[in-house]
DNA sequence: GCGCAGTATCGAACATCGTTCTATGTTCTC
DNA sequence: GAGAACATAGAACGATGTTCGATACTGCGC
């Protein structure tokens, strides 16, 4: 039905696959170019191969974007569970939020797909659980520790997805580099009249060339007070 | 070239659309089957009309995913401004995060699209002005208040995405409901052994039919109390 | 050696989607 | 009434996900 096991196949004249090859230049195709470049005819080409052949690995897209999705977020598992172990629960929570923000974005498509099939299974869920067992170790009632890894989850998804948005072709080009573009959505704010958009004006100047990464720690550092709040913040007995 | 300005066309045997119908229809066909099911042709069908026509209100199906979200954004936005002003701006702030989240919930497709040019123009900057203008009542930098605001639509978006995956199509049917849907993936976790998921196992009870709006709640309120913490929390003066 | 089931591959065709082209009707203006 | 702008369509194009049927390769019993 599917899923081959081994394939030693010597491969002469026609294209030998393996479920590993398809998921890794599946993976190149949505970091060169995107979503929008991951289809079936350009995968089948990566691979030398012909289209219907990638079926006999995957019944649909919807399950390729899966286990792409699966395989990348295996990757951050490891780098997850490497991360060493502190004495402070929130602060281990807050560096796992970030190792997964740093995968997210050097693959800002991830960003839309993460979510796919989180709750469902495989590594999504194992790195759901490396995040909650954190607050185990937390003075917390169990609702309390569900809220509070579905808070920093929230946290990076609702970042990485505005993040995560398909840049205009322009800056995937090379063409207008990142600050530029930014910076050009801020020409438009400050032409906006001061009465009518209070807030957009006085924020205008940390929007322009503003980091990524800064706006996530800030949020996700929000939130972890809150946290810490919650926990009582009562320090060592 | 494009964009009527008042079509009082009568409207005898073919069809006439204005931009208005256009939207309206659009957004109805979202509501009622999902992103999935707003294709040109089903929409022209609603119309009584032909495909090519709609092209004449939008250049593309990317520039009517944006008018539609902005047509929604717009009656959120009408919503938050009709919110009565407290004395504490948090407060405020809390409410019009719940009026958002609420039409999100009420059109889950709301949640994919909302970033769309969020940052652009139209009803989304409005409604991220007034969200922000609560933070100017706070004494805060101009970059915590661009934070702030941030992590707390970060908050919104993040948890609505999850909520926005297009459901299977059981429930779009009514077939499964969600309590069902939600007591499937909670059985499937309870299998899981104790030893290498710990959390999932701790937290499976609260999943099993929780509410996604307390889901919200907990997280938005854990920013907001990180937030009232930075802002000082001096009372009146 | 032979057949045969399971494994693995592929070309061609299908339905659907966004989009474009071209033609036609309608309404307003002078 | 003629022409310009507005407004509407049918038909076709190219791309995409998917299915179908045919074909090859592999290992195994005999």
């Amino acid at each position: 039905m599917a899923r081959p096991s081994s394939t030693t196949t010597t491969g002469r004249r026609r294209a030998s696959h393996s479920m590993e090859a398809v998921l890794t230049e599946a993976v190149a195709l949505l970091d060169e170019a995107g979503p929008s470049a991951l289809t079936f005819r350009a995968l089948a080409q990566r691979l030398g191969g012909g289209v219907a052949s990638i079926y006999w690995y995957v019944a649909s897209k919807e399950e390729l974007l899966d286990r792409a999705t699966d395989h990348v977020v295996g990757q951050v598992l490891v780098e997850v569970e490497a991360l060493p172990e502190s004495d402070d629960p929130i602060d281990d929570l807050r560096a796992m939020a970030l190792t997964l923000f740093d995968a997210i974005v050097a693959r800002p498509w991830l960003g839309a797909y993460f979510m796919r099939n989180t709750v469902v299974q495989g590594s999504s869920l194992r790195l759901y659980d490396r995040l909650g067992r954190q607050t185990l170790r937390l003075d917390l009632t169990a609702q309390q520790r569900f809220h509070a890894v579905s808070a920093v989850v929230g946290v990076v998804v609702g970042t990485a997805v505005d993040l995560g948005q398909e840049p205009p072709q322009e800056v995937l080009d090379g063409a207008v580099d990142r600050d530029e573009f930014l910076g050009r959505y801020a020409a438009t704010w400050r032409e906006l009249d001061v009465e009518e958009f209070p807030f957009v004006r006085e924020i205008v100047d940390e929007f322009d060339g503003h980091d990524d990464l800064d706006q996530f720690r800030a949020a996700l550092d929000l939130a972890l007070a809150g946290l810490r709040l919650q926990a009582g913040a009562r320090g060592d007995p």
